[in-house]
DNA sequence: GTCTATACGAAGATAGAC
DNA sequence: GTCTATCTTCGTATAGAC
């Protein structure tokens, strides 16, 4: 359930998606909806979009274990390039959805900010290992993460991966020259 | 009606917006809404969109006026910062929240971007004359619109402004370093 | 733990009077 | 052009049996 929640949150939004699509698209059995989720809506979307976060944190952290923030930022922005073009442009980042949609209650619009909080916080740490300045990284490891997210949602209203092309581009030209910057004199 | 469902669509998403809200919220007569609207609320969110994204972009156009990039994004920045500051990061970007809302039909989404388009485009002709190249210009004014609108995501759900000051930080010196490298020697 | 049935309300949309 | 009334569908949530 949780899964195929994610998958909808992803392509019609949070409100946009009922229980009764979860189950369709799940094939989860109708009774388990409200003893799984007793907080109702609101429980499950915060479950689904610390799944989410999880999923793609652990995606952004493999993307970051070469210790290479620019090939990180290339693949990162790669692999949401495949997620779009193999989706006909209809699915985007799911927290984001849940940051957009404010018609659950607070808690899960929370959970949305923790996500993107530990993102931010793994791009952080591969930076300042590479010698950038603790607050330069947080301020690139924002630009980054803000970058690409507002780029899947332009590709998503133009039907086009081109807005991710040139966001990556710009973005691995700054994150390389931050990092080269930052070397000591060879 | 449009004004409310435009403040609405920021607060809610569209999904998340029924038309007894856009009502209750513009004191409009009940008996208007589907004889200007015969489309129903895909015919209604299109034009909310255009709507927004006249208003936005005039106000970038206005930020854009004195042929410095730099400052433009300083100052669109700077607004959304207001915007967000002033309404407890309960409101974004309508036009965003219509990209990312896929309830409304497929028209809903392509108004969504071209207002995008045509964003960019105003920023993209604005470097253009500074001197940076074409394609160069395009790629870096998709950069700044990818990064303020992830980066207004991104502030809605931590509830802080502080992603768009780092973002805008980063976005005005990475214009600055076109416009000024482009310029031809002194 | 899962099922059926259903209460309750909300939303989109339409009809016809004024 | 606006109003009231209503139809229909859908969505959340609950109750109680198996």
């Amino acid at each position: 359930m949780i899964r195929s929640g994610a998958q909808l949150f992803r392509e019609r939004g949070v409100s946009g998606t009922s229980f009764a699509d979860v189950l369709e698209h799940s094939g989860a059995p109708r009774g388990s909806v409200y003893h799984h989720f007793p907080g109702g809506k609101d429980e499950f979307a915060i479950e689904v979009t610390r799944y989410a976060g999880g999923l793609i944190g652990g995606a952004l952290r493999g993307a970051l274990e070469g210790d290479d923030p620019v090939a990180a930022v290339r693949s990162f922005a790669d692999m949401w390039i495949g997620v779009l073009e193999s989706g006909e442009y209809a699915a985007g980042c799911p927290v984001v959805a849940v940051a957009v949609d404010a018609a659950p209650g607070p808690g899960t619009r929370a959970a949305a900010g923790d996500a993107f909080a530990a993102w931010e916080s793994d791009l952080a740490v591969v930076l300042v290992r590479r010698g950038v300045g603790e607050d330069r990284a947080r301020s690139l490891a924002t630009l980054v993460l803000s970058g690409i997210e507002g780029a899947i949602v332009l590709c998503r209203a133009q039907g086009s991966a081109e807005p991710l092309r040139r966001v990556a581009g710009e973005l691995a030209t700054v994150v390389g020259a931050a990092v080269a910057g930052s070397r000591p004199p060879a």
